[in-house]
DNA sequence: GTCTATATATTGATAGAC
DNA sequence: GTCTATCAATATATAGAC
C-alpha cells in the first residue's frame, strides 16, 4: 500500500531542511541555534530530533545531497569540442548558482563545520565536480583551442570566480541570468585563451 | 614620558587580535569561544576583556583594520596605462592575500557576522577597495587596451577569482608565490580581452 | 594586568505526556 | 509527530581580590 499522501512527515521534513539550509548560508552553522531553526518551520525544538539524529548530521546532509544533485545533474560528452564543454560547464554552474544559492554557499564554506568523517566525504565529492572542469581544460589545451598553462591551478580559479555569483546577484537586478552568463563566458573564454 | 617599553599591554593585545584572528578565520566567528582565544594566548577569559569590549568589537577591529591597512597600502597612479595598473592591482592583491590569508578571509567572509552599524562601515571600505579596481577597468576601456563589457561584474569576478587564492594555495606548495602571480596574471589579461 | 569566582543566558539534546 | 519540561554543558560578560 502506497503512503499516506500529505503525511506531515513528508511535508515537516523538506521544511525542516529548507529553513536550516536558508539559515546555515545566511549566518553560518555556527551562528544558527536548533531553536531557531524550529521557529522558523513553526515547532518546538524537541520535534526537530524526529528528521535528524542532531545539528552536525542535518548539516553533512544538506552538503552531502547538494553535492550529489550537482554531481548528478552535469552531464559532459568528452567527443565535443571543449569550448562548446566549458560553455554547459559555465551555464550549468551558473544556473545552479542562482538556482539553489543557499545550497552552493553552503558547500562552499562550511566545510569547516563539518566533523572530520563528514568533510573527508564532502572533499571528496567537490574534488570530483572540480576534476569535471579540469578535464575540460586540459582536452582543451590538447585540442589546441585553449591556451592554460595551468590546469589546476585555472580550475579553482574559474570555480572561485563563478561562485563568486551568489555574492552580488540580486533577482530582479541590473542584470537578468542570460546576461550574466553571456558576460561571464566573455570573461570565461578570454581567460583561456580562445 | 615615553610609554613603558614591552609593557605586558603592548605584547599581549596584538597577541589577542593575533589568535582571535586564526580561530575567527578557520572555524568562523560564532564558532569560536571566548575561553578558546584565551587558552590559545594562556589567558584566563577575564583578562581577554582588558583588550576588548566584547566579542563583536574585537572582530569588528579585525576587519575594519585591515580593510583600512589595505586601502592605505594601495597607491595607485591613474597616469599610467591601465593594463599596467591592472598588473600592479593582481600583485598587491595576491601578495596580501598570502601574506595575511586569515585577515583576507576574515573580511571577505564574515559580514554577515557583524552587528548592523560595523557591517555598514565594512562594506563601505570593501566597496571602496572594489571601486579600486573597477577604476582600472573602466580606464583600460576607454583607453581601448582592455575590452570590459560590464566593469561592475568583472570587478566582481575578478576579486572573486583572485580571493579564492587564499583557499588552496599551500605555502610550500607545488606552485611559488610569483608562479601563481604569473599565471593568474595570463587569467586576468585575457579575461579582460588584452 | 590577570586571576578566580560567579551571574545569567543560551545551547544541543533527551524523556515522557498526549 | 509534536509538545512541555528539563538536564548538563557551555556561552558571554562582570566583580572583586591580588
Amino acid at each position: 500500500m502506497a503512503r499516506t499522501q500529505g503525511s506531515k512527515a513528508e511535508i515537516t521534513g523538506p521544511l525542516v531542511r529548507d529553513a536550516a539550509r536558508r539559515l546555515f548560508a545566511r549566518h553560518g552553522f555556527a551562528a544558527v541555534s536548533m531553536r531557531q531553526i524550529a521557529a522558523e518551520v513553526g515547532l518546538q525544538v524537541g520535534a526537530l530530533y524526529t528528521y535528524t539524529p542532531d545539528k552536525q548530521a542535518l548539516l553533512a546532509d544538506l552538503m552531502h545531497s547538494h553535492m550529489e544533485d550537482l554531481l548528478a545533474a552535469w552531464q559532459d560528452d568528452p567527443a565535443r569540442p571543449a569550448l562548446e564543454r566549458l560553455e554547459r560547464f559555465l551555464r550549468f554552474h551558473i544556473k545552479t548558482s542562482l538556482e539553489r544559492p543557499e545550497a552552493v554557499f553552503l558547500s562552499y564554506m562550511e566545510l569547516r563545520n563539518l566533523a572530520p568523517g563528514n568533510r573527508r566525504v564532502i572533499a571528496e565529492l567537490r574534488r570530483r565536480y572540480e576534476d569535471a572542469l579540469e578535464a575540460i581544460l586540459i582536452a582543451g589545451e590538447a585540442q589546441g583551442t585553449m591556451s592554460v598553462p595551468d590546469s589546476r591551478l585555472t580550475t579553482m580559479a574559474l570555480i572561485a570566480m563563478l561562485t563568486g555569483v551568489t555574492n552580488w546577484y540580486r533577482e530582479g537586478g541590473r542584470l537578468d541570468q542570460d546576461r550574466v552568463v553571456a558576460i561571464y563566458w566573455d570573461l570565461v573564454r578570454g581567460a583561456v585563451g580562445a
